[in-house]
DNA sequence: TCTGGGGTCCTAGGACCC
DNA sequence: TCTGGGGTCCTAGGACCC
């Protein structure tokens, strides 16, 4: 049987969402004219989360730096983020979302599907859609975009179409009509690098992907990935959309400094700062880690990176710190300045710990209660907010 | 102009075991 | 003494997504 399913996004989300709160406060609306919503404004070195329509008519993209598109146009509207504030604006949109089918997929903050199959005839998709999309629009304030398919591809791709506030459908006998004059870029998961090696023989458009001899795309993007191309090119794909939220697969922090560093001290602080986060995250989700893994990238955007495995999963800060020490110290000259450091665990379970009291670290008790007590801060300063 | 932060999946090569 | 092949785990690195 032929699926029906929707592909709802928010238009500019971050952008909107700022742009509902600021006019509850009585200021006019920054949707209307060339504005962003970045990191930390005032750092040279914060990039674009989102860009209002009239600023991407100016050419300014989102993960641009804000210096950039200040130099494109100095009367930037530049707005900080507010993270509690667009969880709650997410989460009111997802509702509506499911209140027109409870098999739903979060796709991000502000992306989900939504398999319509037995809740709409192919015929009045686009009307129930559209009561979706003006139903989001009038009691929470901000548009969306859906996309309607036989697929979650093709949703997604549709939903991608004109904006704001559109229904759009790609059903798969539009495919050659909609979809295939389109750039490979367009399709989903081609970047910046498949492109390169797709257009180096002549591939430019889905529609001669789709045609594309299927040993030249293995030999261009290798095996499985070719498999992937070929039957999105052509409008397939037939993953369900997944009610159950996956488990995090590996938790990671990273900091950039305001300018690159390169006394010890200050690279071990930003260390000391990200483990402390991570080992927090997993913890709060009741995970243990066996692998901890850390980078650090420098000037010119090149990596140096490590990973190690435990002998037990862990989630104690000071033994996934002093890994990452120890393997700073293996990857990094303690010379050459650092733009950015990282950290990152993996290979995740809920097991606990086998304790073999025997052979424990008899300061693992006391690291323990550390964490206990950073815990225990944390909360409290997310209980004031 | 000078590039954030958080994830997922895939591939390739080496080590080790049978 | 020299040889093969498969399976699995680990690490490094690359590409993509929002």
């Amino acid at each position: 049987m032929d699926r029906i399913i929707f592909h709802i996004d928010v238009n500019s989300a971050f952008l909107s969402w700022t742009a509902v709160k600021m006019m509850r406060e009585g200021k006019p609306d920054i949707r209307l004219v060339p504005s962003v919503v970045s990191g930390d404004p005032n750092d040279r070195r914060s990039i674009i989360t989102a860009a209002s329509i009239p600023a991407k008519k100016l050419g300014i993209k989102t993960a641009q730096p804000v210096s950039m598109a200040l130099r494109t146009y100095p009367q930037l509207v530049i707005v900080g983020g507010d993270w509690t504030w667009y969880k709650q604006c997410s989460e009111s949109f997802i509702s509506i979302c499911r209140s027109y089918s409870p098999v739903l997929q979060q796709f991000s903050i502000d992306e989900c599907f939504i398999d319509m199959s037995f809740r709409c005839k192919p015929e009045n998709a686009v009307a129930v859609a559209t009561r979706l999309k003006d139903q989001v629009r009038d009691t929470l304030g901000f548009t969306v975009n859906v996309g309607i398919g036989s697929n979650k591809l093709l949703a997604k791709m549709a939903s991608d179409f004109e904006k704001p506030d559109k229904v759009h459908t790609l059903w798969e006998n539009e495919v050659q009509e909609k979809m295939w004059p389109l750039g490979v870029r367009d399709l989903l998961w081609v970047g910046k690098k498949t492109e390169e090696r797709l257009t180096a023989y002549g591939i430019h458009t889905i529609g001669q992907l789709a045609g594309l001899d299927m040993g030249l795309l293995m030999r261009l993007v290798g095996q499985k990935f070719a498999q992937q191309l070929h039957e999105n090119a052509n409008g397939r794909d037939d993953s369900p959309v997944e009610t159950e939220r996956a488990e995090a697969k590996s938790v990671s922090a990273e900091r950039t400094f305001s300018r690159d560093y390169s006394d010890p001290k200050d690279i071990d602080r930003a260390l000391f700062n990200v483990a402390c986060i991570v080992a927090h995250r997993i913890r709060r989700h009741d995970f243990r880690a066996s692998t901890v893994s850390m980078f650090i990238k420098y000037k010119d955007f090149s990596v140096a990176q490590k990973q190690t495995s435990l002998d037990q999963p862990t989630d104690v800060t000071a033994v996934i710190l002093n890994e990452a020490r120890r393997m700073l110290a293996e990857v990094w000259d303690g010379i050459t300045p650092i733009r950015q450091v990282g950290l990152g665990v993996s290979k995740l379970t809920h097991e606990s710990a086998v304790q073999m009291s025997l052979f424990e670290d008899p300061k693992l008790e006391y690291y323990r209660e550390w964490d206990r007590q950073y815990d225990e801060q944390r909360a409290e300063i997310k209980n004031q907010t």
